[in-house]
RNA sequence: GUGCUUGUAGCUCAGUUGGUUAGAGCAUCGGAUUGUGGUUCCGAGGGUCGUGGGUUCGAAUCCCAUCAUGCACC
């Protein structure tokens, strides 16, 4: 525990902040794009942010000290479905969260698991209570309600936690995307009741955001973007989008939300995206982004770059012996070439990934913070086309 | 030297009583991946079936010779 942190939660006190803190310090001219910052318990963030995706307690590959220091991550996730079956709750407790457990003391997100019960569960079952799944480890079978995820999410202690919903896929019928949406709702209802009637266990203050559904579906967006408003939550999310729909969809519906959702309250888009996504979504106003493409790719041997996208380990790199990015801000970049990191995926070696998630997560980083400059120097707009168009070519 | 064995894709091997354009896994090459099962998925290229004859409408397959490999015995 830093003295820091101490004199931190001190000043909230004092300033009777019931929550963290969020302010817009400029918005851009030409775009909806701002720039802001978040104040929580572990720390501030500048926004626009984008999170890198720890599942399972790990941004995998990444040691802590190289997140913070190299990547200059601000906030990284965490998963409540991931977590809860493994290491389990009694663990997490023990350790005293996860911030103890796995020694980041910035912030943390967890996500609730609703996408997980989508994506990775075996089977799994709505109830009215909430859904009945078996885990993709051993098969067990569990369940995960309102209630219960309010809990578990307590129980690890992230800084920012999000409410329990249930992700439609793409493409989804008008009426199952409209009665989902319902549930959601009903859903959020009960994890603010219970959000609302329990307290952090370690300290320091957590909060809920609330997620937007309705698949492609503008009236359906609209109301759901009304209804989560409506409940004045500290930070919303935007979900159920990049799931397979097109792009331009996508931008519509970020764009629809974006237009009703609070201003004064950061907005976050879950699971997007690509860095064009990324650019397109925060000139509509988008705060904050977690995607599993820099990491996951990097694993295989796809690096982004200012200038394009790499794939590492095709044969032309193979004498190739240039820095890994002459523009790039990590230390990686200048430290290994193209050729030797080729080499090291052909020959199946642990550091291949390792030095290509450094590299993805550092260029990610380094394109959030570049927007925020260029929105402060109101810029942004001619600079956003122009990288959108970098983002199109393949070396 | 004699007897037996085996020669099919870069590697390890399938290939029916002889029957369309000879297959697989791995490797190679390329692509995919959006609130993460580091082990995933999709696609492509690659073969004078050791070589030379013969039989047959038709041979990786049957016959002969030859070369190579492995084993055993002199």
């Amino acid at each position: 525990m830093s003295t820091n942190l101490f004199k931190l939660r001190e000043l909230d006190l004092s300033l009777d902040t019931i929550f963290m803190k969020f302010s817009i310090q400029t918005t851009d001219k030409g775009s909806k794009a701002r720039a802001g910052r978040i104040i929580t318990d572990h720390g501030e963030i500048k926004t626009p942010i984008f999170m890198p995706v720890g599942t399972a307690g790990a941004v995998k590959a990444v040691h802590i000290p190289e997140l913070s220091n190299d990547t200059k991550a601000q906030i990284i996730l965490g998963n409540t479905y991931h977590l809860y079956l493994r290491p389990g709750l009694d663990i997490i407790k023990k350790a005293g969260g996860l911030h103890q457990f796995n020694g980041w003391n910035k912030p943390i997100l967890t996500d609730s698991g609703g996408y997980q019960v989508y994506s990775l569960a075996n089977t799994r079952k709505l109830t009215k209570e909430g859904v009945v799944f078996r885990s993709h480890i051993d098969g067990s079978k569990h369940q995960f309600t309102p209630e219960n995820v309010m809990d578990i999410q307590r129980i690890i202690g992230a800084d920012i936690i999000m409410a329990f919903d249930e992700c439609t896929p793409y493409p989804c019928e008008y009426d199952y995307a409209k009665n989902s949406l319902n549930i959601t709702h009903q859903w959020l209802d009960r994890c603010i009741a219970r959000f609302g009637s329990t307290e952090g266990m370690y300290g320091y203050k957590q909060n809920l955001f609330p997620i937007v559904q309705g698949s492609v579906y503008k009236d359906l967006r609209i109301k759901s973007a009304e209804y989560i408003a409506s409940k004045n939550a500290e930070g919303n999310a935007i979900g159920g989008l990049s799931v397979g729909e097109p792009h331009e969809m996508m931008y519509e519906m970020t764009d629809v939300v974006c237009n009703i959702l609070p201003e004064d309250k950061p907005r976050y888009l879950m699971g997007v995206g690509t860095p064009a996504n990324i650019l397109e979504s925060i000139a509509m106003g988008i705060d904050m982004f977690d995607c599993v493409m820099p990491t996951r790719n990097a694993r295989h041997g796809i690096l982004y770059t200012n200038r394009g996208i790499i794939n590492i380990k095709n044969e032309k790199w193979k004498d190739d012996f240039s820095a890994l990015d002459e523009d790039g801000t990590s230390y990686v970049d200048k430290q290994y070439t193209k050729a030797y990191l080729r080499h090291l995926f052909a020959a199946n070696e642990m550091l291949a990934g390792m030095i290509a998630s450094l590299h993805n997560l550092r260029f990610y980083l380094w394109l959030v913070e570049n927007a925020r400059q260029h929105i402060i120097d109101d810029d942004f707009y001619s600079w956003k086309n122009n990288m959108v168009k970098q983002f199109s070519e393949r070396l």
